[in-house]
DNA sequence: CTAGGATCCTGTCAGC
DNA sequence: TGCTGACAGGATCCTA
């Protein structure tokens, strides 16, 4: 679930919380969501917090650096001084830890506490010595992000696609880096391009607008800050998504489009919930 | 090489 | 109420 704006307001909320605390201890509550030895962890410093796409990277002292994707479902959460919250919006953010869905948990010198929970454990936990961060076959694998090419090498790396749908091809991290189903949606909503079209058809003006289109739905994302804590609950106790403010065409199918006023639809691509306006998207 | 589908896992919700 | 199937903000593996 959590994308690339989420995933980049939880390594800033975290660095400000976690720079520097010393990892006291690390336990781990289900063995499929922690790779390697937590061990490695005790007594090092978080030395710096990192993203690429949608992994995070808590580079410590020793040379040692935790990668932390959290995939569908995780959440990390942090309790201390300040607390922070961020991921896949839940009740977790506010309840008793750790719970049920708690995988990890590493405590701090300073007796912070940061909680890694997730229900459906595709997310995990991985210690990797830094130096062989360069060899990681996902990170390596990883396409540049959206502000990270021009609209010609997009296009040409969707070009090479021809035969798959251009959502399809927005969900692959190795042509583009940082969407998820959320913003692949509203990108393609907001470039008028239809989900299943297939990317041989995509013109380089079609290409151009769509980029600039996944960066400005992403930026607009990371400025508003992510789907975090902060709004997820209001002053007033009640459940906010900040999802519900946002999303044009996300979640809102059976709804009125925002710019044509026709019905928003929702249906299946690459094996994806889809949600796009059929009237505006061509 | 490509593209599509199944798969990992738990929880929730709609429909009967 | 209880059951069943569909589905979920991700990515990999398997098949053709």
């Amino acid at each position: 679930m959590p994308e690339l704006p989420e995933v980049e307001t939880i390594r800033r909320g975290l660095e400000s919380v976690l720079k520097k605390s010393v990892v006291k201890n690390t336990t781990v509550f289900c063995e499929k969501s922690f790779i390697g030895d937590p061990e490695d962890l005790t007594g090092r410093g978080i030395y710096s917090i990192r993203r690429m796409g949608k992994c995070l990277l808590f580079v410590m002292t020793g040379k040692v650096t935790v990668m932390v994707h959290l995939r569908m479902t995780g959440q990390l959460i942090y309790r201390g001084a300040k607390d922070f919250a961020g991921g896949h919006p839940s009740e977790n953010f506010v309840s008793e830890l750790p719970n049920k869905q708690t995988r990890v948990m590493m405590e701090f010198e300073d007796g912070g506490v940061l909680y890694f929970n997730d229900q459906r454990k595709f997310g995990f936990f991985k210690v990797v010595p830094t130096a062989e961060l360069i060899n990681d076959k996902f990170l390596r694998s990883l396409g540049p992000e959206p502000w990270r090419m021009d609209a010609e090498e997009f296009f040409e790396r969707i070009a090479k696609r021809k035969g798959s749908s251009i959502k399809a091809v927005l969900l692959d991290q190795k042509v583009i880096c940082g969407l998820g189903n959320i913003y692949a949606d509203e990108a393609l909503f907001e470039s008028g391009i239809d989900p299943r079209r297939l990317c041989g058809t995509i013109t380089e003006e079609e290409a151009e607008q769509l980029l600039l289109a996944a960066r400005e739905v992403m930026e607009r994302s990371i400025e508003a800050g992510g789907s975090t804590m902060a709004t997820y609950v209001k002053p007033d106790g009640s459940r906010g998504n900040y999802l519900d403010k946002f999303a044009q065409v996300f979640g809102r199918e059976g709804k009125e489009c925002v710019r044509c006023g026709g019905e928003i639809e929702k249906i299946r691509v690459a094996g994806r919930g889809t949600h796009f306006c059929p009237r505006c998207q061509k």
